[in-house]
DNA sequence: GTATATGCAAAGAATTTGCACTATG
DNA sequence: CATAGTGCAAATTCTTTGCATATAC
């Protein structure tokens, strides 16, 4: 966990979130990951330490944290949610064998604007799909690392 | 139908796919809607025409479209995955308030791009996510054209 | 004719909902 | 204490799979 709990009490008042003990929790390990995790990820690391936390109190509170600008909801791997806690402006790759998401630091010239053709922007998504570094270097596809279970013809 | 008959059949041959009757009329479907269409819409259109049409063919005719080159899967709308059937590279806008997806023809120098920090890209994706100009126009709520059945908190 | 495609029904998985219980202020 | 949050289980919905039948070449 990056920030003090104290620091993650008044992060959640501020956004006038009620600071229950699995909230703290949460976003402890939101903001210390830099991974995009998913909610599976995210409840399988949390019941450490909070062993009675249900997923249906993760899918609440992280909506509600999306509500209130905490966390941005990735939707890039289609089979699950993905959650980013960094929430400068920045782009995503999405790697096709391994699964991983990574942060992608781009200039663009259309994160800033506030409306297109006359519709209001709310967000800007930048996404980029392909085969990672990594896994173009591995020397074959059985020894790849990160390898991911993908579930889905759709969802390559 | 935009698309010729013969044309259709010349275009799935010469991508080494048999071009059976259902495969011509999905195809001839998808390329004719702008709208970026869910398999549940695409089913609900093309059962007036082949009644037998199921939803197991639409998903592996798609996912073979795709793999083809022939259309794009889209995952805006988190809750269903979405089809584009007009290749020329462009970005989305995604309207939380009807659902619609519309097309951005943008400027865009991240397009061209083949690799970044040595990962390799296949596909670029961009998409701004707001309120269109329609629904932003729209008197109430209540009265707001294209209204769509948002099913979760999680996918506004 | 033979390999491939189709379609039905059932399975699988992520997400949402109903409701009783619990913790927060 | 009263309100709002939590968690279990059941329900919902999109997507995938198994297998028997039908179609393309």
């Amino acid at each position: 966990m990056v920030t003090e709990k104290k620091e993650r009490r008044r992060i959640l008042v501020d956004k006038g979130i009620k600071p229950t003990y699995q909230r703290m929790a949460i976003l402890g390990s939101i903001v210390a990951d830099a991974g995009h995790p998913t909610i599976r990820a995210l409840h399988e690391r949390l019941i450490r330490a909070v062993p009675t936390l249900s997923k249906t109190t993760l899918y609440s509170t992280l909506e509600l944290f999306a509500r209130k600008g905490l966390v941005t909801p990735l939707f890039i791997d289609p089979s699950e949610a993905r959650f980013d806690g960094f929430l400068t402006p920045h782009h995503h790759f999405y790697c096709t064998s391994c699964g991983r998401i990574l942060d992608i630091e781009l200039a663009c010239p259309n994160s800033r604007r506030g409306a297109i053709h006359g519709h209001r922007i709310d967000e800007v998504h930048g996404y980029f799909k392909g085969v990672c570094a990594d896994c173009l270097s591995a020397p074959s596809p059985r020894l790849r690392q990160h390898q991911h279970k993908k579930r889905s013809p759709l969802h390559a």
